[in-house]
DNA sequence: GAAACGTGGTC
DNA sequence: TGACCAAGTTT
């Protein structure tokens, strides 16, 4: 079996993506802060979304010694859209862990990288092949869609044994030399010709090796995962407001859904746990006037949010003023407290 | 192995 | 409109 390398090295040169804003210009070494914090960002996230909270980010936190200084509310109100929230609070403990145990300076052996919080087997691999060029493996989905495509693996990625044929096979194609740029060519070969829908083989340079276009089967892989009914649940949400206008928000565990940040009040959507829940909060807590229900669905269910406004003397201390808050808020709660009068 | 974990884009 | 999916990791 030959490898894909040197034809996707080839085209890499001349159609690669050299310019995304984690990438540093051509004949300088990469940062490894800046592509350990693309990488986490880009787990489970498209290019066009992560580019601006990328340039955003590092803005805010220009350094790994920036981002260790800043407060978790702080990293959490820049990350605040993008999901996943245990990834902004993996890195916060993680620019902890490399200012105090390695002096500032990023990890270079694979274990040491791998150890840190967020950072799994692909994610540890990237980011010592884009930074210093190190021959790792990586497996994303467009490693694993390209791979599944061109050797017409069986089954699909949910199963551990599909997962480790295509490790196997990553690990085959990886070349000893020019690793970094490899990385990335097998990435963009994936985000630009050899997608998820109509993939562009006339332009693909591993086209005549690939057991898919040559069957012409390339929409049968990678195999797709068996689909699963997504529950319905329900949820009010208490907007408990006082005479200026401020809010009641609360800390949200870090475990659960939203974990780390702030949000509304929360019970079940009914009547009576409605009015106990107000009365427990405040005695004198009257509401105003439900909103409107709306759907917000995630990954695994969709949620029936029913936001309730009430009006609350502030007797808490916890109404924060919205137009100075620095905290990061769920974007339905976001967008609740965003159509408020 | 399976489930939890967000959000926005696409068809 | 709703299902599917996108540079995965953790429990």
């Amino acid at each position: 079996m030959r490898s894909i390398s040197k034809p996707l090295l080839k085209w890499f040169d001349q159609f690669g993506r050299h310019c995304l804003p984690w990438q540093a210009a051509q004949d300088i070494p990469n940062n490894p802060y800046h592509v350990w914090l693309s990488e986490v960002m880009l787990q489970q996230t498209q290019v066009t979304t992560v580019i601006d909270y990328f340039n955003n980010f590092i803005q805010y936190f220009p350094t790994l010694a920036s981002l260790s200084n800043a407060s978790e509310d702080e990293i959490f109100a820049q990350w605040a859209g993008l999901g996943y929230y245990a990834r902004a609070r993996n890195l916060h403990t993680t620019a902890n862990i490399i200012m105090n145990q390695y002096q500032g300076n990023f990890p270079t052996e694979f274990k040491q990288v791998i150890d840190l919080p967020g950072v799994g087997e692909s994610t540890a691999g990237a980011i010592l092949a884009i930074s210093f060029n190190q021959n790792h493996a990586i497996l994303d989905g467009n490693v694993k869609r390209v791979l599944s495509r061109y050797h017409q693996v069986k089954g699909h990625y949910g199963q551990s044994k599909t997962l480790k044929e295509l490790w196997h096979l990553a690990r085959y194609h990886t070349p000893n030399e020019r690793n970094a740029d490899y990385t990335q060519a097998i990435m963009d070969l994936g985000a630009t010709l050899c997608t998820q829908r109509k993939p562009d083989c006339e332009q693909c340079p591993i086209q005549s090796d690939c057991l898919s276009q040559q069957t012409n089967t390339q929409n049968q892989y990678p195999n797709s995962k068996p689909k699963k009914n997504k529950p319905t649940r329900s949820i009010a949400m208490l907007i408990f407001r006082d005479d200026k206008h401020n809010i009641y928000l609360q800390k949200r565990p870090n475990k659960g859904i939203w974990g780390g940040l702030w949000s509304l009040v929360e019970c079940a959507d009914n009547e009576k746990d409605i009015q106990q829940t107000i009365t427990d909060f405040h005695p004198s807590a009257l509401i105003e006037k439900g909103l409107t229900i709306f759907k917000h669905s995630f990954t695994h269910y969709h949620l029936l949010i029913h936001p309730i406004l009430i009006h609350c003397p502030d007797v808490k201390g916890g109404f924060k003023p919205l137009s100075q808050l620095n905290i990061g808020l769920p974007k339905p709660v976001d967008n609740i407290i965003c159509q408020l009068d």
